[in-house]
DNA sequence: TTTTGAGTTGTTCGA
DNA sequence: GTCGAACAACTCAAA
């Protein structure tokens, strides 16, 4: 066998990958260098935006490299914090040890990407995937193109071989040398609402409780994931997120599972499950293949939408005062525990972009401010299919009704209760359309529309067909071919 | 090249 | 209350 050169020391730059188990990355720099130094460079003017006191999406970051670090330490490693441009602090890096590699995992941002070329053309930078079980280029149609269509997409992901066996975490990891290492964004902890804690170890808890077990949770998700009153889904996308486990393991748990459901429901379970993870990828691949999906419609036939731009209407929906209960319990959610569910996600979103007729851009921005599991691919992808924009869209005429959304997937009005306290007494026939409920029985259940529940911002049928009407608009205008 | 089938997640209307 | 059709036409992907 051959024996490549083993050099003495490099650098493991950890950037969305917060694991030591199934880490491409950390396992090629080990099988490379005899030294390994676990080093995690905070650029503030990269990472989204400042501290600020409730900015969760940091904090579980923050929290999250913490963990990291300890599970280093229990293998004989440590984390080495910087601050910094990250060029600067990697060429110091290499300089005060005698590094002679930079390992990361691979990214597929845009602005990422263009930073880490840039990055390579001074620094030994080597990239690693793992981000995705099969990368973006490796999953065409012939001829090379890319998918811009989901079905299709997902039955070429699935004929592909299967990938490499999911590596072991290294049980011991080489004591690196000393160098200066700051604590940084030291003073960010998670507010408590926030139902997460970040780690690979609870990463993989999460997984097992969702898919171990006699009757787990993801035998039944192709029935009940919609449901918004009962916790059906995974909640994995934080750790996702943050490499806390790779796609790889979490569809490993899923195949294992498959293995032994007994009837078809189950199956269904775990293969609707398995096609989430593959709209991960897509979404990947989407913004791998067309980066300035960040910046403008997918379609270009809806690039001009007169959208609103209701400062006073993106409020109320930003602090769920909608009057929509559906629509602001979400809102609540997303504002208390930096997650929501996806059925939430969809109602959320078409409201603002379908009812208050709000660029779908503003909506993702908050998204992403607000998310501790928001990802630039998958954010967008949502937001654009919302919109009817993106590359797989909806049919601009289907616009979510948020009462009828509300009653299907939250029929006794629990969820809504859950997060709007003041519809605590409201009757389940209510729960939904507390506007409906006559003055007396308003009063009775202690919510006056308009004085403890806000009265609804915009008539729904009214704005359905003000947006069916913009659309239309939107769509005969971008015929002729006339870009911005 | 041409043709054909298909396309995550919905709502409303009228029988 | 339930059910099926209509809602537009277009683009993608593959044969």
């Amino acid at each position: 066998m051959l024996e490549t050169h083993k050099m003495d020391t490099a650098l493991w730059w950890i950037r969305r990958d917060l694991r030591l188990g199934d880490n491409q990355a950390l396992a090629a720099a080990l099988d490379q260098a005899g030294t390994v130094i676990p080093v995690f460079v905070y650029d503030s003017k990269r990472l989204m935006a400042p501290p600020a006191p409730g900015y969760k999406p940091l904090a579980f970051l923050a929290e999250g490299l913490r963990r990291l670090d300890a599970d280093l330490r229990a293998r004989g490693s440590r984390l080495i914090f910087r601050a910094g441009e990250s060029a600067t602090q990697l060429a110091c890096l290499l300089a005060e040890t005698g590094a002679g590699a930079i390992w990361a995992e691979e990214e597929i941002a845009p602005a990422q990407r263009e930073h880490d070329a840039k990055l390579a053309e001074t620094l030994p930078l080597c990239l690693a995937g793992g981000l995705t079980i099969h990368p973006p280029d490796a999953v065409r149609r012939a001829g090379g193109r890319p998918y811009a269509v989901y079905s299709p997409y997902r039955r070429a992901w699935q004929a592909l071989p299967a990938t490499g066996l999911v590596l072991a975490a290294p049980a011991r990891l080489p004591v690196p040398p000393t160098v200066a290492s700051r604590p940084i964004l030291d003073e960010l902890t998670l507010p408590a609402g926030v139902p997460f804690r970040p780690g690979e170890t609870e990463a993989h808890h999460r997984l097992q409780a969702f898919s171990e077990g006699s009757s787990p949770a993801i035998f039944r998700y192709a029935e009940l994931r919609d449901r918004l009153d009962l916790d059906v889904t995974s909640q994995l996308s934080p750790y996702l997120r943050h490499g806390m486990i790779s796609a790889r393991q979490a569809a490993a748990g899923a195949s294992a599972a498959a293995e032994v459901a007994s009837d078809d429901e189950a199956r269904q379970g775990v293969d609707a499950w398995l096609a989430e993870l593959i709209w991960r990828e897509f979404f990947v691949s989407v913004l791998y293949h067309w980066p300035d999906v960040t910046k403008q419609s997918f379609n270009p036939r809806l690039r001009q939408v007169s959208w609103h731009a209701d400062q006073e209407g993106f409020d109320a929906w930003c602090r769920g005062r909608t009057g929509y209960p559906v629509v602001d319990a979400a809102m609540r959610q997303l504002a208390h525990t930096g997650w929501l569910p996806n059925r939430a996600r969809m109602i959320a979103a078409s409201f603002l972009v379908k009812d208050l007729m709000i660029d779908w851009r503003w909506g993702e921005r908050w998204f992403m401010e607000q998310l501790i599991d928001g990802d630039q691919a998958a954010n967008n992808g949502g937001w654009q299919w919302v919109a009817g924009t993106g590359t797989d869209a909806a049919p601009y005429f289907r616009v979510f009704n948020p009462v009828t959304q509300g009653r299907r997937h939250d029929p006794a009005g629990t969820y809504v209760r859950r997060w709007l306290p003041e519809l605590a007494r409201v009757p389940d026939t209510y729960v939904h359309a507390p506007w409906q409920m006559p003055a007396e029985m308003q009063q009775a259940a202690g919510c006056v529309v308009g004085r403890d529940y806000p009265a609804p911002i915009v008539d729904h049928a009214l704005a359905r067909d003000r947006a069916l009407a913009a659309y239309s608009h939107a769509w005969q205008a971008g015929n002729g071919r006339s870009g911005p």
